[in-house]
DNA sequence: TAGACAATTACGTCGCGTAACAGTCA
DNA sequence: CTGACTGTTACGCGACGTAATTGTCT
C-alpha cells in the first residue's frame, strides 16, 4: 500500500510529535531502531517504524515504561508475523491481554486524575472571583 | 471548625495517596514543610498542612513542577491571609489568572492523551480478538 | 520490652534535555 | 560554499524510590 520513502528523523519528530532526543533514546535503548541509515550515517525510518512510534506515542499517557513498550511491541510483532510458531503467537496474544487489562486500569486512573485536574480549575476560578 | 490534632506522615500518606518518600520530599525543597516536630523529630501535620497536600495531588496530574507548585500555594497563601498588602493581594491573584489558563491547557493535553489511551485500547482489541 | 513507625544519609533510577563539537547533504 | 539538518559524546536534571542504619513512641 502506501509505501513512501523513508524518512529523516526531523520529519519523524514533527509526524509523530515526539522530540528528536527521545527519537535517539529510542533507539539507543532498543525500542524503536530506524530499518537504515544513509550513506553518512542519519537515522531513515520507514513507515513501519513511524508505526511502531505511532503506538508508543498512544502508551506514553499510560504511564508504562519503556521496557513495558518494547514487550507490547515485540507482542504484536510476533502476531502479525505469519511465520511465527503457533506456540509463539498464543503467548503473544496472553501478553497482549495482559496490556489490554492494564490499559484499562491505566485509563481509569487517568481519568481520576482528570477529575483531580477539574478541581483545581474550579478551585482557581473560586479564588479568583473571590474578591473581586 | 474540624481541627484534629497533628498527624505524622504515615497517616498522611494514607490519606492523601502521595507516598511517605515523595512527603519527605516536599518537605526537603519546602513545597510542604509540616507545622512542627515531635520531641523526637517526627513531622506532624496539621489539617491546613494536609489541604496544601491535596492541593498538590490536584496540580499533579496536569504535570507542574514542584517549583510551579510552590507558587501558587504561594499565591494561595497570600489571598487567603488577610493581612496581605493590595498590592500583594493583586499580584497573587494574577499569578492565579496565569494558573488557570495553563490549568486549562494542560486539562486538554490530558484529554487528548486520553483519547491517544482509548486508542491503545482499540488496538488491543483488535490484535486480541483478530485471529481467534 | 517489643514492635511499629519514623528520621537521616547516601546512592540509584528513569526518561529524557542540553550543550558542544563534528560531520552530512532529500 | 553555505545552511539546514543530523551525528555522537557526555553531562545534568527532576522527582522521587530504595537501602542501610539509627532513633522514637498516639
Amino acid at each position: 500500500m502506501s509505501n513512501g520513502r523513508p524518512v529523516q528523523i526531523g520529519v519523524v519528530a514533527e509526524r509523530t510529535d515526539i522530540s528528536i532526543p527521545t527519537l535517539r533514546h529510542y533507539d539507543e535503548v532498543g525500542l524503536v531502531t530506524p530499518s537504515a541509515r544513509s550513506e553518512g550515517g542519519f537515522r531513515l525510518y520507514t513507515e513501519s517504524d513511524v508505526q511502531r512510534i505511532l503506538i508508543i506515542r498512544r502508551m506514553k499517557p499510560l504511564e508504562f515504561s519503556l521496557v513495558e513498550m518494547r514487550e507490547l511491541l515485540d507482542a504484536v510483532d510476533v502476531l502479525s508475523d505469519r511465520s511465527a510458531s503457533a506456540d509463539a503467537a498464543n503467548g503473544a496474544r496472553a501478553v497482549l491481554v495482559d496490556y489490554h487489562t492494564r490499559s484499562l486500569a491505566a485509563t481509569a486512573r487517568l481519568k481520576k486524575r482528570l477529575g483531580y485536574a477539574a478541581e483545581l480549575t474550579e478551585i482557581l476560578e473560586q479564588q479568583i472571583g473571590g474578591f473581586h
